[in-house]
DNA sequence: GCTGTAAGTAACTCATCAGTTACTTATCGG
DNA sequence: CCGATAAGTAACTGATGAGTTACTTACAGC
């Protein structure tokens, strides 16, 4: 998992001290994954320029084969900390209410918000699945990696069912591949959406709308 | 809009006949757009080649720059062809039934086989918006086009809530992005939701309980 | 039946860019 | 304190591919 803020480019001055580190093997590869995760969201796979993410690394552009193998290698990492880093913070979401529906409103917000604080998560899933999720198939690390906001949806759901507050029957994969859809649509599609419309999808008011749409479409379906 | 079937490349043999057309302004124009459709569709507007879809067209490289000016002008028509078939098939849509409830799930539905039966659309849009929708806004037939569904979906909402089978207040465009998501969020993530789900996503059976279940969140949502 | 223009061809150009080579230098375990 | 190895640099290479050039040929309108 990386911090995308914070990271200095391999040889830079540290704060203050006047030492210049001349090797620091974890900050380059942190430095060229960090680079790589923003030049890839901005542009791509092929769009993406080796030299690019080099120079924004701050590294030599040889490093990235030193640490990644090939540019296709640097992207598969890339997927790999970007999956490891939402399914951390799915991990770490405490819901406040113990009631289900509060708590079920609270996880599709989250859901919600999350899409609109990592647009790059966006752009890169879009990418990988334009390539038929070639990286995603071959890295044992993205596929390992469990899936905290299906058990958090499961509970609830038995938990909302048993006090009558939910329907019955709802397949948790089903309900959780909704969730992400309808929000992720608005993120992933907003730009031909905004034309299209003729609608600012990233105005503040807009957002709020939104954020209380998709939180009434899912209670309102789960309303037994 | 192209007939992506039955078009023979430029300069090929007629049907028994054994006169060659050896000119054909229309017939080469548009076997380049269907071949560009394809092409775009499967590796994007960087992976695909000028190239290839030459070869694919049956037509000279050169044909591209005459009738479309250069790569991305290509891109823009296979946009706008691809948008005014979709809202052509979404005009030419007759509910059969006059009931809202029943007449929303058969539009729901409607929209859920689309994205199915036209997997090239969804690959052009998400390529589309992670350019940031640069050739649909340089588009005047693409932003001109109106939009049947959700003229639907507004008449369907007031008709509904009139008759005390819809909850009102429903903003139709949010629904739309909503009827539109739920479904092509499936289609165009199903490679890393496969991957990740160990689930195949395209089994009909599959593709059955998805229906269902996109038609009964919009239906369940909408109930007062 | 001639002529201007649109349709078409084949071969080229030249910038770009992933990946490599051949090299130097820091670091750390023994 | 040495030598093996990992970290790092700068300059190069070779393939690729968008777009062009310089040309030929069909054909509609006169």
């Amino acid at each position: 998992m990386t911090e995308t803020t914070d990271i200095k480019p391999a040889g830079e001055l540290g704060n203050g001290s006047t030492e210049r580190t001349t090797r620091d093997p974890e900050r380059t590869r942190a430095s060229i994954l960090a680079a790589a995760t923003q030049e890839f969201a901005a542009k791509g796979l092929e769009g993406a320029r080796t030299d690019d993410i080099a120079r924004r690394a701050g590294a030599n552009k040889r490093m990235i084969y030193h640490y990644f193998g090939s540019k296709e290698g640097l992207f598969q990492a890339v997927l790999e900390d970007t999956y490891a880093e939402i399914r951390g913070s799915e991990a770490a979401l405490q819901l406040t209410s113990r009631d289900p529906v509060e708590a079920m409103g609270q996880l599709v917000a989250f859901s919600f918000d999350w899409f609109l604080k990592h647009p790059e998560f966006v752009k890169l899933l879009n990418e990988e699945n334009l390539h038929g999720a070639a990286h995603v198939r071959a890295s044992n690390v993205a596929r390992s990696l469990n899936m905290p906001l299906v058990e958090l949806i499961s509970e609830l759901l038995e938990r909302g069912a048993k006090s009558g507050q939910f329907r019955t029957g709802v397949d948790p994969v089903q309900l959780y591949i909704s969730i992400a859809g309808i929000s992720y649509f608005y993120f992933s599609n907003r730009y031909t959406l905004s034309a299209i419309f003729n609608r600012q999808l990233e105005a503040p008011g807009a957002l709020r709308e939104r954020r209380e749409h998709v939180v009434d479409i899912i209670l309102g379906y789960l309303r037994p």
